[in-house]
DNA sequence: GCTATATTCAACCATCTGGTTGATGATTGC
DNA sequence: GCAATCATCAACCAGATGGTTGAATATAGC
């Protein structure tokens, strides 16, 4: 079933860059949903939706499984993690150290949301 | 003459998109650098550089500043730095404590690059 | 002032993008 | 089996994108 997808940079900038794919990953951050859910709230055809979700597939972002006749798109965050550690190369995240931020995350990534 | 440019996420996730873009970005954390001195690594014209410097400026991600006949590109992190901000919302980031992230980075960014 | 250098402008082109509609393929439930 | 539902496919369209070339605009230096 793989295909293994290899999400670069490319496709996982260029499918951020669309304002309806980044309002689907917020929705998708809920909980996952079917195609048909997912393109409710928005004033386009479905086919139009169903092209979104296979750009954010390609980009890794999400990931698509067919239950019966209903498909189940599910966020995937490694894509993001990708693109987010590209951004730490650059600008006030330059000086930042990797190794430190990935030690960071981990512990907070461990600590269960404490109000 | 300002007409203060807004960059949005959009703009900035697009101008990200373009691997050639993204290469002019590198480069510019090494030092600012003028126009042509940017092209020059690149097997295209020099128009073409200056359309996707033009991109990047509407982005935010740099400012140009001409100096006699010279344009100087300096590299704007801010602009990186709101869409890092907006990722982190997502996947492994979603549990992140964003407080915690800009006490990290403000303790990172202290730091002095030790080797 | 004239020539060379630095950069952009303008017109053009091929391709990609984001949308449409209508037909099609699976799956479900009666 | 058949109608309804879920989702994609195919063909099409307008407009954006990324590149080209050649002309134009500043500025620099002699």
């Amino acid at each position: 079933m793989p295909a293994a997808i290899a999400p670069t940079l490319d496709t996982v900038f260029s499918a951020l860059a669309d304002p309806t794919r980044r309002a689907i990953l917020s929705m998708l951050l809920e909980d996952d949903m079917a195609v048909t859910d997912v393109a409710e709230p928005f004033e386009m055809s479905l086919a139009a939706i169903s092209k979104h979700l296979v750009i954010l597939t390609r980009a890794g972002l999400i990931s698509q499984e067919k239950r019966g006749r209903v498909k189940w798109c599910k966020l995937e965050p490694d894509a993001l993690r990708a693109a987010s550690v590209w951004m730490q190369g650059f600008g006030q995240f330059e000086a930042v150290n990797l190794d430190a931020f990935e030690r960071f995350l981990a512990v907070e990534l461990d600590t269960p949301k404490a109000e």
